[in-house]
DNA sequence: GTATCATTTCGTTATATGGCGAAATGACAT
DNA sequence: ATGTCATTTCGCCATATAACGAAATGATAC
């Protein structure tokens, strides 16, 4: 019940099931999630980390980088099946295909130019 | 994606979700729902609203009472397929099981009676 | 070591949420 | 019509949550 209800917390925030959605490719440095979002780093970050104790993601940790990933299916049954329904459900929404597209030009950006970037403003 | 949200945040209580489950096997009307949960039936009120709106639950007025009952299948597909995937994880929950005990000794006693008690205390 | 830079933690603020009790609503009974 | 009673709406309070910026952390680069 408690798993499960975290599960459900960390689902019920509309940029959280952005985040979770943006994964389904592959995993996705901070920076990279930050700029899709439109959120501040520290939001971002903690936002993450409640996806991560509902063990929706994992996290790697690569030099000065932390690349988040979705959790892998064994990590917890009900993280895992609710998180696959909902990305069936929004598979065609909206917001997901437009996140989708900025995604692809995110990806295109240069890592090190786009948190430079962020770090300015 | 409004739509999915609002289930999502409607699962995000545990009194909502404890509600649900206890829906499972028929209707009930508030007062059943507030002795099961322990809480204000002005709460119980709301949160059933909530489930309502997320097109959860149906409602049917009776006299004076208000009975809730589990959505019915085609009401809403983001509705249902979460509603039947938390309801499968949460089955053998204990939390689930103490409640289902509960609610049988609730669904012995006297309706009228059941409110009654309420109002006085 | 010192600097730089991505990320996290901390402190703060505004808003959302869950809870209650009192008053309003709406239905039955007298 | 008046009263009773289940439920809802309203107003209020306490806590939780999401957001930000500033400071701390931890890793590379000089």
């Amino acid at each position: 019940m408690r798993n499960l209800m975290a599960v459900l917390k960390a689902l019920a925030d509309e940029n959280r099931v952005r985040a979770l959605m943006a994964l389904g490719p592959g995993e996705l440095c901070v920076c990279q999630i930050v700029e899709l979002l439109g959120l501040a780093p520290s939001t971002v970050s903690k936002h993450m980390a409640i996806l991560k104790q509902a063990r929706l993601v994992d996290s790697r940790k690569e030099g000065r980088w932390m690349f988040y990933q979705l959790a892998k299916t064994d990590t917890s049954v009900e993280a895992t099946k609710l998180a696959a329904m909902v990305s069936k459900l929004l598979a065609d929404a909206p917001q997901t295909r437009e996140d989708a597209k900025r995604l692809r030009q995110i990806l295109k950006m240069d890592r090190d130019e786009l948190c430079r970037k962020q770090n300015r403003c």
